[in-house]
DNA sequence: AATTTTGCGATGCAATCGCATTGCAAAGGC
DNA sequence: GCCTTTGCAATGCGATTGCATCGCAAAATT
């Protein structure tokens, strides 16, 4: 066995030289060649871990995804030990950030999704959410929902006491998942925007926490 | 002065060609000689109307979008003299609709998204809705929030005199602008979402509902 | 030291790309 | 009937594409 390299390294570089390509000029720009040159490489080395042009994008989508995933994860435990509804703001959140790294990986993706309307295996990659992570939000939700409900006078006197009777908040968890699917719908709308530049950070966060707000029933945010 | 053609027609006709395109295998696949070959013309054609492939790409995506906002403005004077709760569900669904044309141009917007991420020109033409929707579909919640509070027993008796009890019903203007921004926000995401296929347009509609549902406060609807 | 196995640089190749150019046909105006 | 102008078909060209192939260098095995 020769010369043993640290593959995982190579092909990180690989992948990253792909989003910086993509990023600047969209898929079209992405070719073996680019991608040798921008990672400073030669056209072999590239042939040699990827197979195909198509195998190293649809690596780069898959890496790109878990990225996102793994900051919204990192978004939680980040706020661990924070109020759930803290919790539910924090992650929704990590779709509009404002860091460089957040964006580069929404554009990245927005890129590669045109790719995705007519390759079923890369839509798949894309696919809204999966099970555990709106189950996850949607508990998040009730949890922040029930502590509004009754925490809420803590300070001072936010008449909230009496607007229970029967009307304002009885909700089911059904509703909650829902809300956790209308969550992340909004906040990936929203981090397109960002992406595209038609919203700032900022601006995309405010409406994030209005919406937030919104659901959770009563006002009690700053 | 010689030959007079129906140059609207030629046009609409290339840009169709594109649209199949583009929705069946990516911008990629969208070339000189695959546009003329799915339009039946010859390549000499495409030349003479359209001076560049960029330029075909851009009038595309324009006929796209314009498409996209006639079918909006079709939905709501279709459902013009209803409710401005049905109004504004109508316009809203145009975005999930199932209907083959909505799902067509959804998902061609999409495979050109890609290239908006690095084009600042194309992405102007994929921005949000425009200040006038955005207004209009403010006015709209803010009407169906009103007719909501007040008619809702009985559907005599408008009594919008009082309606200020201080309590469950004070949105401001702002606040319903926000709600609207929102509402499309999530109508394209769902859409999106549809084009991919991971929603039914059904799924979808129903979301999209349950959210109108929720940001106007009552539950009147079946 | 010889051998084998892997990493990868270099180059060739057929296909395809967008675009420029050329030339001809058809349709008024005179 | 000629002439001019427009619509477009056809073809050529240089650049670029993904990929196959070849060959050499470096390390682990013997």
């Amino acid at each position: 066995m020769p010369k043993v390299v640290d593959v995982e390294e190579r092909r990180k570089r690989l992948v990253e030289a792909v989003w910086a390509l993509a990023v600047r000029g969209g898929v079209e720009q992405v070719t073996l060649r680019k991608v040798a040159d921008e990672a400073g490489v030669s056209m072999g080395q590239v042939q040699h871990y990827y197979s195909s042009m198509q195998a190293l994008v649809a690596d780069s989508l898959d890496r790109a995804v878990h990225a996102v995933n793994t900051a919204i994860e990192k978004a939680v435990e980040a706020a661990g030990t924070a109020s759930p509804e803290v919790v539910l703001r924090t992650c929704l959140h990590a779709l509009v950030g404002a860091d460089e790294d957040s964006v580069r990986l929404m554009r990245f993706s927005l890129a590669v999704a045109g790719r995705a309307a007519s390759d079923p295996a890369m839509a798949k990659v894309l696919a809204p959410g999966d099970e555990a992570l709106l189950a996850f939000t949607a508990e998040l939700i009730g949890a922040a929902r029930r502590e509004r409900g009754s925490g809420a006078r803590g300070d001072d006197r936010i008449d909230e006491d009496h607007i229970d009777e029967d009307s304002v908040n009885e909700h089911s968890v059904d509703d909650d998942h829902i809300e956790a699917d209308i969550c992340w719908s909004l906040a990936v709308s929203l981090g397109v925007d960002v992406a595209l530049g038609h919203r700032t950070p900022e601006a995309a966060g405010r409406v994030l926490d209005y919406h937030v707000d919104q659901i959770l029933g009563g006002r009690s945010r700053s």
